[in-house]
RNA sequence: GGCAGCGUAGCUCAGUGGUAGAGCAGGGGAAUCAUAAUCCCUUGGUCGGGGGUUCAAAUCCCUCCGCUGCUACCA
């Protein structure tokens, strides 16, 4: 791999307190896709996540537990570590914020913010609600005749003033907006890169970066009694992971940095656009290439909420539907970016049409008839003719297509793309109609089919990032080898090989049938 | 409140000045290789309301109605 290039992509760490769920599925798949693309396409691919585990709502679950903080991340971040498996995750890393690796890394970062004054020691005053936990600004609150102040909550606050680090954020505002002016790509879908100028422009202030009301989190250097904010302990994790501070030549930093892509829920754009950028630049290191924030997920039209107790495990989806056909409709159903619902309905329309007839059958029609009529094996094609070519020419130009549609996070229309071959290639089946050819021309019908076994080859090889393993049976029944299905083999270099023996055919996508209520 | 965006066929959406589109759903037909899958044809819309600019507006301008996002320190 030495020379080729790099990319670098990660997901959000997860907070441990969470319990996974659609969402959390939904950015890793995201990414696990793309990491899946890039590697088939030669790149040398870093793909990371893992979980976030300091910060004060973790060290009360600890405590209502009765355990030990660092004992209970280590059990809850299992529940991440188990989606890895569940969802069929490729990443490279999975970091945990409470590893040695990564506490050196954030103090080691610290310090440089702090040489650069960059951070100065303050003092953090304002409405602070115990029942809370959160600040409140004055115009937020409502004031009781007696004077008392209320939050939004209606949780009564206090006036309390404490000791705080400060990073120098006002001092970046203009910075940050050349940053992004001068790269219109880093923050996308565009509607949300414009709520982040509008944000910027409208002013910004010094942020608070470390705490001292509780324990559980990376000590400030040179001074323990405060730990650093978790906002930046937790975005240290991306530099962490490519051997930060090790910096220098040959080191995996020098060839990582900065990131290609940081995928985020929109929910968290800010941490990754403002607060993050600025972190590097005053760090005087590169900021990431790009922060996409896509969607959420509603539940048939519903908000997903523990409260309405609609919040679906990925495993139930999985279990229900079938990994492959998961992963295939959550990029297929939403344009990504966008927020999507999930319903039912909606998936087995997808499962049954796009997979299980579309898709699937359109392999199991062909590979059945070359089953029957070419010796099970890949058949002797013969001159092609002007539709023969317009089929391949239809394959042979998918790659291009899906790789700028990638490019751009473009699931839902790179997966488009492949489904408009799929069609064409079921019309071509009923317009050449090998059946009836087997009677008056079977050369001919030889023909058809080897087209036909071509273009599947070139759609399980590009639909295998998004559904690896139902991809990897098709493959299979093309007997094609592992160093078959990169993407440097698609087109006629790679071209299926007369004679080649074929092993019987078995359907990949089943219908969902509806379980029949009892009668 | 301020700023931004959206409102197009039953559903999800594309279309940003020149005779209204796709997929799915609905209706009709063909074929029978295949997971009763596929293919063809087709019903369906005063493009949120009103006003304006223009030879011409879903597309530009104004206004009204409805919906959504952002408006910093829980993560």
């Amino acid at each position: 791999m030495a020379g080729s290039q790099t990319y670098y992509l990660t997901t959000p760490i997860y907070y441990v307190n969470d319990v996974p769920h659609i969402g959390h599925a939904y950015t890793t798949l995201a990414c696990d896709v793309l990491a899946r693309f890039m590697r088939l396409d030669g790149y040398d691919v870093k793909f990371l996540t893992g979980t976030d585990e300091h910060g004060q709502k973790v060290e009360k679950s600890a405590m209502n537990a009765g355990v030990e903080p660092q004992a209970f991340t280590d059990r809850v971040s299992k529940n991440f570590r188990d989606l890895v498996s569940l969802m069929n995750y490729s990443n490279d890393d999975f970091i945990r914020t409470t590893e040695k690796r990564h506490v050196e890394s954030a103090q080691a970062f610290w310090r440089r913010l702090e040489e650069r004054g960059e951070i100065y020691l303050g003092s953090y005053a304002g409405w602070y609600s115990v029942r809370d936990e959160a600040f409140y600004g004055e115009d937020e609150l409502t004031t009781t005749p007696s004077g008392k102040k209320i939050a939004p909550t209606g949780a009564e606050c206090e006036w309390v003033e404490e000791p705080s680090y400060f990073f120098r954020l006002s001092a970046w505002q203009d910075r940050l907006l050349e940053f992004y002016e001068k790269n219109p790509d880093f923050i996308a879908p565009a509607g949300k890169r414009n709520e982040v100028i509008a944000f910027v422009k409208s002013g910004l202030k010094d942020l608070s970066v470390s705490r001292t009301t509780f324990k559980w989190g990376i000590p400030v250097p040179g001074n323990p009694e405060h730990i650093m904010y978790v906002w930046l302990d937790a975005l240290v994790n991306y530099i962490t992971a490519v051997g930060y501070p090790e910096m220098g030549e040959g080191s995996e930093f020098a060839k990582r940095w900065p990131a290609d892509l940081h995928m985020v829920g929109k929910d968290i754009l800010r941490f990754h656009t403002v607060y993050w950028p600025a972190f590097l630049m005053a760090a005087e290191m590169a900021p990431p290439r790009r922060v996409f924030a896509h969607g959420w997920w509603t539940i048939e039209g519903q908000k997903m909420s523990k409260s309405l107790g609609n919040v679906i495990a990925p495993e139930t989806l999985v279990n229900t539907y079938g990994l492959d056909q998961t992963r295939y409709f959550l990029l297929r159903e939403v344009p990504f970016g966008n927020d999507g619902d999930f319903s039912h309905r909606a998936m087995v329309n997808r499962v049954n049409g796009n997979l299980a007839n579309d898709y699937g059958n359109l392999v199991q029609r062909v590979l059945s008839m070359i089953g029957k009529n070419c010796g099970a094996a890949v058949p002797q094609p013969g001159p092609f003719t002007e539709a023969d070519q317009a089929l391949l020419g239809a394959a042979h130009a998918l790659l291009d297509t899906v790789r700028g549609e990638l490019k751009a996070q473009a699931f839902h229309k790179a997966l488009d793309a492949i489904w408009a071959v799929v069609g064409d290639a079921n019309r071509y089946v009923d317009e050449q109609a090998p059946w009836a050819l087997k009677k008056t021309d079977p050369a001919r019908m030889a023909t058809v089919l080897y087209v036909l076994a071509e273009t599947i080859r070139h759609l399980a090889i590009l639909t295998q990032p998004v559904m690896p393993d139902a991809s990897s049976k098709i493959l299979d029944q093309l007997a094609l080898g592992p160093d078959e299905r990169g993407f440097g083999r698609l087109g006629e270099g790679g071209a299926l090989k007369a004679g080649t023996p074929l092993p019987a055919p078995q359907g990949v996508f089943p219908r969902y049938v509806e379980e029949t209520k009892g009668e």
